[in-house]
DNA sequence: TGACTTTATCGCATATTTGGTATAAATATT
DNA sequence: AATATTTATACCAAATATGCGATAAAGTCA
């Protein structure tokens, strides 16, 4: 295990760090899943604001991961992008492994 | 078909009637999935709002599908009920049939 | 029925997100 | 390189969501 990679370990025992790591982790995750919508509907993000009735700085936005959008902003997208907008709680049957980093 | 499912045909096509139907079933599907994932975790709203250090009236309101919560919430909502929150754009396929009334 | 638990709703203060404009930064095109 | 296109960032006002207490309503059980 690299230096970095055990730092790593330490810090997520403390829950400060790891709520905050988890919360960048699911950003990431959702900001690929709207890159790859808009990527599919082959509309830029200005082409797509316009069909939100938004701004062009509203997509880069969201696609930047930073703050976290509300489902009335999802539902606009997915609309606009063709597709459906789907959120589940899925159970946590086996316990996701530390990432190596 | 019935009366009913006839005059619902017509206002379909009516485009801000669809949009407030279609806004109605995604929040429904939302609460759905919100009730579900509490009653899994065998949790009560009082107990829930606890672990997401909310009270209980803000978690009837999500669950009694009435705004559009932030994923902010979302996440929350989720580690409290020991789930992972997924959010994704599925592809449109098939053509949502009109449901029958 | 009455006591008790759980869930739903209201009003309002606070917090967060969103709209909109401007502009910088990055990418593509010629 | 120069220009055009696309994407990222900053700021502030407006819209929306959230926190929170009080209370109503509904459901459970003796």
């Amino acid at each position: 295990m690299t230096k970095i990679a055990k730092l790593h370990d330490q810090w997520m025992a403390d829950s400060e760090y790891r709520a905050a790591y988890d919360a960048l982790e699911d950003e990431f995750a959702l900001a690929a899943a709207l890159i790859e919508a808009r990527a599919n509907a082959g509309l830029t993000q200005e082409q797509l604001a316009s069909r939100m009735n938004t701004t062009q700085s509203v997509v880069a936005r969201l696609e930047g991961g930073r703050g976290r959008p509300s489902t009335r902003t999802l539902e606009r997208f997915a609309k606009a992008t063709g597709t459906r907008l789907k959120i589940s709680f899925e159970k946590n049957t086996t316990q996701r492994r530390a990432p190596h980093i």
